[in-house]
DNA sequence: CTGAAAGCGCTAACAC
DNA sequence: GTGTTAGCGCTTTCAG
């Protein structure tokens, strides 16, 4: 069996108050019985147990990620960042792929809240505040990540959507392209909305007229980006770019051009969002606008570590800027039209 | 606060024990009183803490899986299928990420162990097997994915790499190609050898002499592979095929080909291994051996707990079958040699 | 059928 | 400095 507090009290002859003192370094102990009881530990390759010093109230010094699909390099890439964070700081974390489905949401935050989580961190896409607000109005810990839920005081971390999609939009203006096409995953979602917003008023500032059929709703699947690109390049007037929502869709697009005996750039420029693996893994690499992955799962932690510490923190929305990475999938228009 | 065992027997009128009961639906309580306590904890809003009932020896209902890379989209596919299957079971699941660190695998299994997780799943990759021989020695439940330990009797879930290795290569020789590399990541790694020794294998049944001199490692990092593609690409004789050991390493070798203005499948056939969203996302889209992630997540979760509730529960081991997926990185070798 | 009570491993007053 | 003791929320005999 385990060793418990007790074996280790009574081995070194002391009471497990003692012995708990020298655990949580609290209260006055003579160096010698410490360095006993820190002896004895060993021995008895002792290891206290976190449930029962969680049910004495104490934190079980765990985190709940909730995001939408594990298997998305996106997400996973912030879940490393996270991970990484929190192990730094003793924590742990379960993650949980939600797959944007309202009802594994809810089921999941009962079973970590069941589990005793400090605290919850959501990247998790709801149009739905009302998870939000409960958690809310119980004064649990919740972290926002990538996601933004302005109307809500929650501690968000982001980059500013706004930004980059205005960042994206005037890269390719400066190419010369006026004829540009943006698909979004889900333009109910925050930050697809404000990705969007920047592509027009990059537009707007260009004196580019605003042409609603170069919007258009993918679903987060790449055929799905890849078949509603697809469309665009098989209508009679084609736009020259196409600035896609994540690198995810990106790859969908390239490939629906490349389906069609043409090229990126040469005969479509391509510019992404988020800068995962897959940017630099596709042909051509992808120019994409960079979220910081690392630094925001970094400073999520200590967001809601800080909460976890002082339920009454005052929230904090740190907004990050992104940054573009100019790399190979869009050129001038027209440029290498005949090869 | 949040609800107790004793809010919900006060308000019911009945003692602790009876709303234990009802809870895990042990004992006898007639149905009358059973409806009463039902839809006071419905009405209290009431969850039973994992924690407290943990604390008298019942499950946790949690498991920690330790890989290598979360950010690896391998290993980010298997933590999904894992975590689905988990979730489908009650069970939630703590991700370690150690970078096949051994440091990092010690900590964070004693760190999990004082969470008292109920099991736990391994898939990286050490060498060393000190730490499988504790677990096994404390009677830990402990299971395998994707990673073989065969001198020790530990549950385990993988793909015959010897026949993936054999697949690949074989199919590589029956489009007439007789100069193979092979690039692994580890070749002391179990699965890299099986891969290895299945490529000799078919090799050796073809009448190919054996190359040492084409069999090299790389780091796990993209970049590593490419260089070390770039140099067999260089060499005097360069292969006219490579058998990457995993999807990742296969991107960087494309790399290669294509920053010396090569092509694949013309210049180089390459086949890969895995079969992650890589593979259908790089261009061409790659030719690999798929190993059935989905089900592998799936049984290791139901091989771990088959041990949680039965420690002494004979070991399996299930080995699945790889899966050839042609797609277009290789061709007969010189087919288009000259474009 | 239902309840009283012991105990899981640990923390935190409070004595000594 | 160190020990006693009362919980934390729940499960589980064992009586009744």
């Amino acid at each position: 069996m385990k060793a418990t507090i007790y074996d280790v009290a009574k081995q070194a002859g002391v009471s497990i108050a003692t012995v708990s003192k020298v655990i949580n370094q609290t209260g006055r102990i003579s160096e010698e019985t410490r360095a006993k009881v820190n002896r004895i530990m060993q021995e008895l390759n002792y290891q206290p147990s976190v449930v029962a010093s969680a049910l004495t109230g104490k934190q079980t010094y765990t985190l709940g990620l909730l995001l939408p699909d594990l298997a998305n390099p996106f997400f996973a890439e912030i879940a490393r960042s996270v991970e990484d964070r929190a192990h730094e700081l003793g924590f742990s974390v379960m993650i949980c792929s939600t797959d944007n489905n309202l009802l594994r949401e809810e089921r999941n935050i009962s079973l970590l809240k069941q589990k005793s989580v400090d605290g919850i961190i959501i990247a998790t896409g709801v149009r739905n505040d009302t998870i939000l607000k409960d958690l809310k109005k119980q004064n649990f810990p919740v972290a926002l990540i990538a996601r933004d839920m302005p109307s809500l005081a929650i501690d968000t971390v982001l980059v500013d959507d706004f930004i980059g999609g205005h960042m994206a939009a005037s890269h390719l203006i400066e190419q010369g392209h006026r004829q540009i096409a943006v698909i979004a995953e889900d333009t109910l979602v925050m930050s697809s909305k404000e990705r969007i917003r920047g592509y027009r008023f990059a537009l707007e500032e260009a004196g580019i007229a605003y042409n609603p059929e170069l919007v258009r709703i993918s679903d987060f699947k790449v055929t799905d980006a890849k078949q509603v690109a697809g469309e665009m390049l098989d209508s009679p007037e084609p736009p020259t770019a196409i600035f896609a929502c994540n690198d995810l869709l990106a790859t969908g697009v390239i490939q629906a051009v490349r389906e069609r005996g043409l090229s990126v750039p040469g005969d479509l420029s391509v510019v992404g969002f988020d800068n995962t693996l897959l940017a630099t893994i596709i042909d051509p690499p992808l120019t994409t606008v960079a979220q910081p992955i690392q630094e925001m799962g970094q400073r999520v932690v200590d967001l809601i570590i800080r909460i976890i510490n002082d339920k009454n923190s005052t929230k904090q929305r740190v907004v990050m800027l992104p940054e573009l990475v100019i790399r190979s999938s869009v050129s001038r228009p027209g440029e290498y039209r005949n090869k």
